[in-house]
DNA sequence: TATGAATGAGGGTTCATTCAT
DNA sequence: CATGAATGAACCCTCATTCAT
C-alpha cells in the first residue's frame, strides 16, 4: 500500500491505460491488465473513475485538448498561405510522431459507440482550418484557383492518411515532404523546391 | 433449421460475421450474435469454422482477394502512366464505396494481434504498384522529376486517408477529384482539368 | 456435462435456489452458491433465467401461484362461516408447514424493492376472502357482530404471525388450536370445543 | 471534519447505520453508505465499530433494551389481568408504530447468521409473561380455561403478525382492537365493549 | 449436418477493511 | 480522533467453446 498523492496515481492509471488501450483497443483491455501495469489495485482504479468508459473518455479528451491547443496558438499571425500550411501539416505529423499511440486508439475506436460526435467535431474543425488557409492563398495570388472545401477536404485525408502510415507500419515521412507534394499540388507556379533529397 | 447446401451456409456465417465485425470489432462482436444474424445456431459455426479467429481470418482474406484481382488485371496494358494513376485511384475508391464495412473492419483492427503481417504486405504491395507508375511517368516526361518510393508512399498514404475518411465520415469524394490533386502535385504542365465542378 | 432435458435443469435450479435464497435472502445469496446447490455451472443458470431478479421473481411467482389455486378453489361451496375460516386457517398452516423456506423468503424480502405491490395485493386479497366468510357468518347468526374489515385485518394478522412463528421458531401450532381461539372471539355462544387438548 | 465528541459520532453513526439498515437490510447496506449518512468518513465507522457485524449487532441490542425494559417496568403491580394484557398489548404496539424501521430490521435478518439465539429467548421471554398473565386470569375467575402455554404462543403471534403488518404494509391497527379481539376469546363472560366503532 | 444444453474462465464493478498521514 | 487512498476477494454476468443427441 504505496501512499501517494491521488494526483500521482491518477497520472499513472491514465499512463497505463493510453499504452493498453492503443494496444489493445477498448474492448480487448481489461481493467485488471491496466491495473497490472499501473502498480496499483483494481479497487484503485475505481477511486479515480467511475468506470471503464469514463476512463477511456477522459484518455481521449485529454489528448485531444494538446494538440487541439497547438493547432490553435501558431495560426493566426502567419504571413503566407504557403507557410500557414506548412505549419499545419509539421504540427499534425510531429504529433502523430510523438503520439503514434493516440492516434492508433482514436482511429481505431472511431465509430466506436460513444464519443464519435466529437471525433468527427474535431476533424471537421481542421479541415475548416485548412479550408481558410486555402482560401487565402487563393486571393493572394498564391494558389491556383480550386474549390476550397473539396481541396481542404483532399488535404486533410492526405495528413490522416499519411498520419494513419506513421502510426500503423511505423515508416517514417519526413514533414517537408509531404508539404513539398501538396504544395506542388496547390502553387500556380512550381516554384518548391525540388522533393528530390 | 432450413436444410441448405454447405456452401450456403458457409456464405451465409461469413456475410453475418463481416455485419457484426465491422459494426462492432473483433472483440466487442460474439459468435452468439453472428449465429443469430445467420439464422443458425451456435454450434453450427464451429463446424465451418474452427473458432473465432479462424473465422475471422476467413473473412479478411476473401474481401482482399476480390481487391487484389481487381488491382491486377487492369494494369498492365495501360497506356500513359497518368491514366494508369487515374484508374488505380479509382478502382480503391470504388471498392471502398462498395465495401465500406471491410475498410472499417481492416483499419480497426490493424495492429491486432494476428495477420498484420499480411496487412502490412498487401500495402507494400500497392505502394510498388503506384511507383512503378511513376518511374513509367518520369521517364516518358509525363511526370516532374522526384523520388519515386518517397511519392509512391505519399500517394498510397493519401488513397489510404480519403478511403478512411469515406468509410468513417461517410463522405463522398468522387474520384476525378482525388485525381486532379494528385496529378496536380506529379505532372510538370499543370494541364490537369481545374478542379472546380 | 451431464445431458438432462431444459425442464428439469430448470426445475433444479429452482429448488436450489428455494433453498438458498430462504436460508440466505436474496442480496446474500450467490449465483454461484446457487449453483454449486443445483450441482450445475453458473452459466446454466443463465440459460434459464435472464439474472438473478428474474430467478428470484419466477421464484415467488411459483409458490404463490400454488397456495392461490388451493385457497381458491375450496370456498364458494361451504356451508357455515365457521367451517368456512376453520379451511382457511387450515390451508394456510397447512402451506407454512409445508413450505417453510418459501414463507420465511417472503417475509423477508417484504419492502424489497422490486415486487412489493405483488405481495400486498395477495395480503389484501387473502383479507377480502375473510371479510367475506365474517360477514356471512354476522348475517347467518353465527358471529357477533363487529366491524368485517377491522376483524378481518386481525384475523389475517394472527395468521400471519402464527406462520411466523412456525417458519421462524420452528414451533408446531396446529390449525385446531388456532382455529380454537379465533372462533372464540367471533362466535356469538362459546360453543367451541374447549381447547385444552 | 466537525469536531464532535466520541460520544456524538457513536450515536451519529448508530441512528444513521438504523436508517440504511432497515431500508435495505444488513447484507444490501455499505458502509460506505452508512458512513455518508453519518456524514463521516468510512475509517471514522472503523474506529467505533470493529466491523459490520459488530455495528448491526450493537443496534438491535441498543433497541431490544428499550423495549424489554418498558415491558418490565409495567406489569409486577397490575391489578386484572385483563388490564395487564392490554396493556401488554398496547405497549408492543406503541413500540411497533413508533419504531417500524427496527421491527422491520429485525424480521428481516432473523435467521440470519448471528444473532439468531438471542431473538429468539427475547420472544420466548415475552411468551412467558404472557402466560403468566393468562394463569393469573384464570385462577381469578375471569379467563375461561384453557392451556396457558398454547394461549400463550397463539397470543404473542398474534402480536407478532399485527406487529408485522403495521412495520410492512403501514396499516394502522389500533392497540383497542386488538384487545378486544383477543379479550373475545379469553373471557368467560363476553363483557367487552363490542369492538363496532 | 445441425442443435442447444452445458461449461468455467474472465470481464466490469463493489465493498469491507486497513493504515499512513 | 479523523481521513481517504489502497487493497483484493467476491459479486453478477458473458462468452468462446464442446459434445451428446
Amino acid at each position: 500500500m504505496n501512499k501517494r498523492s491521488g494526483l500521482e496515481t491518477k497520472k499513472c492509471i491514465l499512463a497505463a491505460s493510453m499504452d493498453v488501450f492503443s494496444r489493445k483497443g477498448y474492448t480487448a483491455s481489461s481493467i485488471r491488465e491496466i491495473a497490472k501495469a499501473a502498480k496499483i489495485s483494481i479497487g484503485t482504479v475505481y477511486i479515480y473513475f467511475k468506470n471503464k468508459e469514463e476512463l477511456y473518455q477522459n484518455l481521449i479528451e485529454n489528448k485531444k485538448q494538446e494538440l487541439t491547443e497547438k493547432i490553435g496558438y501558431i495560426f493566426l499571425e502567419k504571413k503566407s498561405a504557403r507557410e500557414a500550411l506548412k505549419d499545419f501539416i509539421r504540427i499534425h505529423l510531429e504529433y502523430a510522431v510523438k503520439h503514434k499511440e493516440f492516434i492508433l486508439l482514436h482511429i481505431r475506436e472511431h465509430g466506436f459507440s460513444f464519443g464519435i460526435e466529437k471525433k468527427r467535431a474535431f476533424f471537421n474543425q481542421q479541415i475548416e482550418i485548412i479550408e481558410k488557409i486555402i482560401k487565402k492563398g487563393i486571393d493572394s495570388g498564391e494558389f491556383r484557383k480550386s474549390d476550397p472545401g473539396n481541396t481542404a477536404r483532399i488535404i486533410m485525408g492526405t495528413i490522416r492518411g499519411i498520419i494513419l502510415t506513421i502510426a500503423l507500419d511505423n515508416v517514417n515521412v519526413r514533414p517537408k515532404e509531404l508539404s513539398n507534394f501538396i504544395l506542388c499540388a496547390l502553387l500556380k507556379d512550381k516554384q518548391v523546391k525540388n522533393n528530390i533529397p
